[in-house]
DNA sequence: TTACGTGCAAAGTCTTTGCAACCAT
DNA sequence: ATGGTTGCAAAGACTTTGCACGTAA
């Protein structure tokens, strides 16, 4: 409670200092991405449907997209689709994605950081680490399959 | 010529030897993929469209998924939208995407090697190199902005 | 000859946009 | 009051699918 005070205080102040404003429609949307994990704006909008009368998709996509562009979420591809949402305070951390099996394994920010220290060294390239998203075959598959 | 020709006699063996045909839109499609690098559906039937009558947008589609199933050619995700196109052959390098102007760099497979190492032996994942691409922040961007 | 492959058109999925009504400030 | 926001519906981008005809083997 206290920490959910704390973190509704910064992201409203985060919005209203660069003349946006502060709506349930953007609250709701950002407590559904705190709340589900890597969620694809349906899922987004199915987490919220459940709390109000609902919010249109065409506004989660917007709010998405707000909320991106201020840094307070961020997004990466898991799949042939739809993009995921996470926190930005929560990212920090690639995706493995198992071409196989679909499973979803996360990698530290320190497995990756070699390669992005070699990446800034090399290109002068920044790596967007939350971004990140690494296609390949999981423990399992390379197991099964051969 | 000579390359040409033992090209495409390898591949032709591939598909025939899997019971699939030989046809002259299978032919163009993948001709295009090894001329434009990095090719979206909509680009690779523009490049066919020059030299034949054109082959259809949904059998461009079709023959890629079948290309890429096959393993002759590979894809990866470089902007938001459309997938880009490109010989197995010539993969092994991961693409380094600028989310400020949009350029597109390439990093070695050498430059990769010590992640997929980590990844191998932190998570037993095998990384797919030619499939990845890394979002952030170009030199020049970063000179740019702040 | 005979399946496999292609073209065409329609449908599907995901996302964006125009506009009038609405509401946070 | 007033300009940013929302909902709704229509449009847009990208991809898939059904079916009859065409063609590689």
């Amino acid at each position: 409670m206290e920490q959910g005070q704390t973190r509704n205080r910064s992201w409203d102040q985060e919005l209203r200092s660069r003349g946006y404003r502060v709506t349930p429609q953007r609250q709701l949307v950002l407590e559904a991405v705190a709340a589900l994990h890597h969620a694809t704006p349906e899922e987004i909008a199915a987490n919220v449907q459940r709390t109000a009368k609902g919010v249109n998709i065409s506004t989660i996509y917007r709010t998405l997209e707000l909320l991106d562009s201020l840094g307070l979420v961020a997004h990466t591809h898991l799949n042939h689709g739809a993009p995921t949402y996470h926190l930005a305070t929560e990212a920090g951390h690639a995706h493995l994605v198992c071409q196989d099996c679909g499973k979803i394994d996360e990698a530290s920010r320190e497995t990756i950081a070699p390669l992005a220290q070699a990446l800034d060294e090399g290109h002068g390239f920044e790596t967007n680490v939350s971004h990140l998203t690494i296609f390949g075959r999981c423990r399992e598959c390379r197991a099964t399959d051969a």
